[in-house]
DNA sequence: GTCTATAAGAAGATAGAC
DNA sequence: GTCTATCTTCTTATAGAC
């Protein structure tokens, strides 16, 4: 890794850990091994490595929409795979989506800046709620609803549905970024939502 | 309000928008309607402000307890209150809880600078989930076990229940902390949400 | 591209008059 | 208790040698 990736990626560790203000140019120059003066040759100002980071997520948001299988244009091309859907099945998606969410190296550490930045300007704000809240639930109401389409689940208000299966994994989510120690209580206890969701909307089983 | 009051009042609202970091002294001087050096006379530094703000809501954290009826000791005087509950008893209770977390002057102030520092020391980390975590958590597991044992309701695993009773009102007092004006989106979900809670895990009405 | 030296400015805190 | 003036320290950023 080059220089000018290796100042982004500690300067992400360090802002997902104290917050932008709070990390000294010079800071992220020496975890790197130079000094801060010479970091000036690789970004313009404190402000641009922060750009930086953000413009690096914005990126990896469009893959990472693509590696959990979200296709916006034409949803029913998924269908197939949602039309007929176990309890098992559902633990799998739903652990999934936590365990990809907390230990993602660089999701991980970006949403800890969010949290962080999320009330100083509604630019952050409208970006957290999109990435934890809003994403999540239309990818999340969608597959329930091609489930009850498939019949293998109740078809009762999608909304709430989500919102039930969803926030459990979100409030645990941001535990376990708060405290990592209680990521096997969180499993745990999150296993027993998911197989206890499958039993109240669960319909005929494949 | 004495100033001493009114500088600790300030504060709070300014390190809940921008974390203590991005406030100034003068800031919070100028909002008092003082200069900076004459607020030294009241506090013996910047920090001493913060440490006053953390000691008052340890003192109101206590009082809050009593206000939700919380009796630890002897969590038995409370059954006769929800040994026989209605679906509307529910709604009542849950959006009371929502509420109150959410506009509550002084909770929802230090929730938000909870929120931006829990990343900065186990300390802040702790006291957030003990405040919106594991408290609530008790809190509402007691209420289900005494809802269970008057009959008013299904005696399922009850860490289950509480965590998916819970966690929607966690997640959207998040979303409304970060994005006040989906307030009423909000309410209208978490309603649904009662009732179809109330639906899934109520027993016989009374 | 990295360094040393240093400028420029911001922010916390103190001294002492009123 | 509040003010103006000032000190000190910290932090960002630049200049210029190598």
């Amino acid at each position: 890794m080059d220089t000018k990736h290796r100042i982004l990626d500690e300067a992400l560790t360090l802002f997902s850990q104290k917050g932008y203000a709070n990390v000294y140019v010079g800071e992220i120059a020496e975890k790197v091994g130079i000094k801060a003066p010479s970091l000036y040759k690789h970004y313009r100002n404190k402000q641009a490595i922060f750009d930086a980071i953000i413009e690096e997520m914005n990126k990896r948001y469009e893959e990472q929409a693509g590696a959990l299988n979200i296709n916006g244009m034409n949803p029913a091309s998924d269908a197939s795979l949602y039309e007929n859907i176990s309890e098992d099945r559902l633990v799998e998606i739903g652990t999934g989506l936590f365990l990809y969410f907390l230990h993602d190296d660089y999701t991980s550490r970006f949403r800890k800046i969010l949290t962080i930045e999320q009330f100083h300007n509604k630019e952050f704000a409208a970006l957290y709620s999109s990435q934890y809240v809003d994403g999540p639930f239309s990818y999340q109401k969608m597959l329930f609803k091609l489930m009850a389409a498939g019949g293998s689940f109740a078809s009762a208000d999608t909304d709430v549905m989500t919102l039930q299966f969803y926030s459990p994994i979100y409030l645990l989510l941001t535990l376990c970024d708060r405290e990592p120690d209680r990521e096997a209580e969180a499993c745990k206890l999150l296993e027993k939502h998911f197989r206890q969701f499958g039993r109240i909307y669960g319909g005929r089983q494949k």
